[in-house]
This record gives structure tokens, C-alpha cells and sequence, in this order.
RNA sequence: GGGGCCGUGGGGUAGCCUGGUAGAUCCUUCGGCGUUCGGGACGCCGUGACCCGAGUUCAAAUCUCGGCGGCCCCA
């Protein structure tokens, strides 16, 4: 079993996905796909991180799947963005209901309402609510495992109320806060950037999207923030009273991610041997591999036991399966676990343990007594270390700045393209016939792109800012 | 939105054009037994397939139509 090369990114993705176990494609409706266990585990353990930084200021809720087609038709930029893509229930058995149910393509329409009946005074302010749930969308394009879904398995979905625009934009701050310290922690480069105006949440003031760039040279965005303003709180009639005994309508934002953060997890980490994973959130951070010879294997056993017992505290792999070593190692490194340990005739005699990571896989052996849990956690944070700096480089290849618009199309077809841009709905929509969709404007410029804020407009001349356009999944 | 290609054991493929027994197309995976084990072991045995429906025909994996599913290209 071998994964064709990265290189070929699109096979690359399809394959691993099955052959590492994430996810099983053979589901008989299209867009809809079947977690394996060891994808499930993934899935718990990065869902685990978001929701332990979420924890910090937001309370889990779960709201209904189902919303009726009265509060979803509400808000009319909303709906206008989502109607010809969502799934409706029609029928309870044989009867036609009543008022159609919208399976949710997202979930301010199911709670919004709730938002009116909870939130009185100053005091219930501001509100921070999140769940992770499935989202459905009629897709019609080409579907993929993690990244174009009809039934998104794992949006996490966070929702605020605040008492004014300042309040509710300081949460916007914090959201892509909590966003960069989440993909910080899983070692995968983003920009924060401002999506254009005309293509930003429908019912929104405004969206910030974090972006990432796959193998291949397109963007994925793997999260959005949206300030909502009182657009929502006006179609809702979301108050509160305040101080002053007058009530004033609520700022809301609300900001997600989805299972597209396993999706560039996989694809930036990922080498042709498959998986790589960062320590904390590997399902197997650590397999023991015996070598056993005829005749020599108690020796050999007994000492892998005395290593196995110092790694109580992680999720390890005793592999005393029938396979030849070598077949092992390949298929743990598929799986992407991090740290390998061997353990043949030598090392029981010498009192020592092979050690190969990952991502470098090159061996070396230290002695067993050197081995201890803060040793282990060491070199796990060594690696995310190198896991960042190696996708730092990949992506970093991947992007190219253009000072004319002559050189934009031939551009945008392998790499994301940055340019100096003005903030007219004109020359971005002139960026667009070039094959490339306008991302919109860097909110932040990341540490590893280097050019300067602002400059010349590529399409007009006048004030521009750093911009990005790509194509994008 | 428009165009094209494809659907054969768990996965990947040959066969389809030119209809005629899938008794073993090939690779892989899987199960059993034995010998092995320092980077994908070997031998023997075994399990396992023509997407669904209709049509044409003496006869359909093969031809036609529809459905479902997958892939690619262009806007």
C-alpha cells in the first residue's frame, strides 16, 4: 500500500483520507462521508484544544437541528445568501407540514430567536454561547471529504451579544485571537483577512476569514469571524434595557470553524509516507516496535515492558503483531505517529532504546533511563516546533507578490497571489477576471510576508493595501 | 451554468469497441497453516466482483435509455 506523491495533491488527499482511516468515501450519497475511528479520535482530540479555549468566555449550548422556514426567511440578505442551498423538510410521514423545517445551514436563525427571549437587561450582557454540531448545504459542486460537504459534521459555531458596535468589535479581536492561538497550537500558517465587502456573511457588517494555501497552491479558509452590527437584533428584535431605562437593540457576532482545520492539518503536515501529526494531537503519539529474533524474544519483551511503563501518561502502541519491522514502521508513519520506538536483541542488552521521529525520521538510540515524560513532552513541542517552520516554508513557496496586473493570471493558476490593492468594488472585481477569486485585504500582515502595507493600487494607481487573491476550494 | 469521461472482489485495474461459460486479468488487501523478523518476507491453502432499473437480443459486464454515484475540463 503506498499513497501516490504529494506532488499529485488532489490523489494525494483522496487516498490518505482512506488509507490512513480518516474517513470512509463509500457512503452512498454524495457529500456525505463516514468518520473512521481513528479519524473520530483525531477529530475529538483538535476538537478538544478549540473547545478548551473556548471554555475560557463562552458556555456549550446545543440548539435544534431543525428551524422553521418563518424565522429563517427573516433576516433577507441572510436567506438571499443560503436559499437555493438548503435541505428542506416537507413532510412528517405522509403529510405535508405545515410550515417547511430547514435542516440548518447555520444557526442564527434557530437561535437568534432564543436571543430575544433570554437577553432583558444590560446585565444579561454580553451573551457568548458556542456548539459544535452538523450544518447541512445542498452542494452541487464537486464534493470532497472535510473540505465541500453536504453535511458538515463538526461547525463549531460561536454566537455573542454585546451592548454596542465598540463592545461587539472588541469580540471580534478576541475571536481571531482564540482562531490564531488554535491553528497556532496545530503548527498550520494562516493570514487574517478582510473579506471584500461584497463577498462577506450574508447579514454581516463585516468578515475577517483565516485562509490557509493547500500543496497546490490554493486557499483554504478555515475559519470566519463576522461583526453583525444590529442587523440581526433589528430583524429579531434582539433588546436590552439599559442603564438609562431605554433599550437598545443588541451587537452580535458570531465566528466558526469546521472540520476544515483536520482537512489543511492533514494536507500541510502530510508527506508521501502519510500523516504527520503534531504530538498533542496525534491519536497514537508513540508505538514500540520489538525486533524479535527466534529464540531471543523474552530478552527483547521483557525490556520493551520496562520502556512501555514510563510512557503511562500517552496513547501508545505495543505493535507484537505478525509483520516484519520494516512493514511497522511504514504503516505508523502512515498513521502519522509521531514518535517510534525500537527495541530489538542489542538494545535489551545494552540497555537502550532506538528513537525516530516523525517528521525527520532519522534514528538514534539513547539509553532507557534518559527517557522519562518530560523528555517525551520535549520532543514533542521540538517537533511542532519544526512542523510550523517546514509549513512556514511550503507555504511561503506557494505565494507570489505582483507589482503588475500583467502577471496576474499566469500566477494566480499555481500560487496565491499578493498584490497592493485599493478598497473600490471596481478594481476588485477587475482582480477576478484573472482566474483568481479576490480573497479580500490582509487584516494583519503575517510574519512571513514581507512587503509593505500599503501601495500603489495594481489595477488604478491610487492608495492600495496588501490583498490576496487565489483560487480557492 | 456548459461540456466530457467513468462505474468489474475490501482497494486499484484488464476485459466492453467486435454481445457467446468471470471455472484464475493482474496487483493489493483480508482469513488459515508453516518458516521468518534490524525499512514494505516467503511458500501453500482459502474468501471475495460486473452500481440500480428498464429496453434490444436466442444470449448483455459488453449495445440503448433513465436513475444513483465518482472523476476531469471550461465559465
Amino acid at each position: 500500500m503506498s499513497l501516490p506523491s504529494k506532488e499529485n495533491f488532489s490523489e494525494w488527499f483522496h487516498e490518505i483520507i482512506q488509507n490512513a482511516e480518516i474517513m470512509d468515501v463509500r457512503y452512498p450519497v454524495k457529500g456525505l462521508y463516514v468518520w473512521f475511528p481513528f479519524g473520530f479520535k483525531l477529530r475529538q482530540l483538535v476538537y478538544s484544544k478549540l473547545r478548551e479555549i473556548m471554555d475560557r468566555e463562552h458556555h456549550e449550548v446545543y440548539f435544534p437541528a431543525l428551524i422553521p422556514e418563518t424565522e429563517l426567511g427573516k433576516e433577507s440578505e441572510h436567506i438571499r445568501g443560503f436559499e437555493d442551498e438548503v435541505y428542506w423538510i416537507t413532510h412528517g410521514g405522509l403529510s405535508p407540514l405545515e410550515v417547511k423545517l430547514a435542516l440548518r445551514p447555520t444557526s442564527e436563525t434557530a437561535m437568534y430567536p432564543m436571543f430575544k427571549v433570554w437577553i432583558r437587561t444590560h446585565s444579561d450582557l454580553p451573551l457568548r454561547v458556542y456548539q459544535i454540531v452538523n450544518t447541512f448545504r445542498y452542494e452541487t459542486k464537486h464534493t470532497r471529504p472535510l473540505i465541500r460537504l453536504r453535511e458538515i459534521t463538526s461547525f463549531k459555531e460561536a454566537h455573542t451579544a454585546h451592548r454596542n458596535y465598540e463592545e461587539a468589535e472588541e469580540q471580534v479581536r478576541k475571536a481571531i485571537g482564540y482562531y490564531k492561538e488554535f491553528y497556532d497550537f496545530l503548527a498550520i500558517p494562516y493570514m487574517v483577512i478582510r473579506r471584500p465587502d461584497w463577498d462577506k456573511f450574508p447579514g454581516a457588517v463585516y468578515t475577517i476569514a483565516f485562509d490557509t494555501i493547500m500543496p497546490d497552491g490554493r486557499s483554504l479558509q478555515i475559519g470566519t469571524v463576522h461583526h453583525l452590527g444590529e442587523n440581526f437584533a433589528r430583524t429579531f428584535e434582539i433588546k436590552y434595557e439599559a442603564l438609562d431605562g431605554n433599550h437598545y437593540f443588541v451587537h452580535q457576532t458570531c465566528y466558526g470553524i469546521s472540520e476544515r482545520c483536520i482537512a489543511s492539518l492533514i494536507s500541510i503536515h502530510g508527506d508521501d509516507l502519510g500523516l504527520v501529526l503534531p504530538f498533542e494531537v496525534a491519536p497514537i503519539q508513540i508505538v514500540v516496535i520489538p525486533i524479535l529474533y527466534k529464540g531471543k524474544e523474552e530478552r527483547v519483551l521483557e525490556f520493551a515492558k520496562e520502556l512501555i511503563e514510563k510512557l503511562k501518561g500517552f496513547r501508545v502502541v505495543f505493535d507484537t503483531g505478525e509483520d516484519r519491522p520494516g512493514a511497522k514502521y511504514y504503516k505508523w508513519e502512515l498513521k502519522g505517529v509521531p514518535l517510534r520506538f525500537e527495541i530489538g536483541p542489542k538494545e535489551a542488552e545494552r540497555r537502550e532504546v532506538i528513537v525516530s521521529f516523525r517528521d525527520e525520521r532519522k534514528k538514534f538510540s539513547i539509553p532507557i533511563e534518559e527517557i522519562d515524560e518530560k523528555k517525551i513532552k520535549l520532543w514533542g513541542d521540538e517537533m511542532r516546533d519544526r512542523l510550523r517552520k517546514k509549513a512556514v516554508e511550503a507555504i511561503l513557496a506557494k505565494i507570489k507578490f505582483v507589482k503588475e496586473i500583467s502577471e496576474l493570471s499566469e500566477n494566480v493558476k499555481n500560487f496565491v497571489v499578493i498584490m497592493h490593492l485599493c478598497k473600490s468594488k471596481n478594481c476588485g472585481e477587475e482582480i477576478e477576471n484573472f482566474g483568481g477569486k479576490l480573497l479580500g485585504w490582509l487584516e494583519e500582515i503575517p510574519d512571513f510576508i514581507d512587503h509593505s502595507a500599503e501601495g500603489k493600487c495594481i489595477v488604478c494607481g491610487d492608495k492600495g493595501f496588501l490583498a490576496v487573491s487565489a483560487r480557492s476550494y
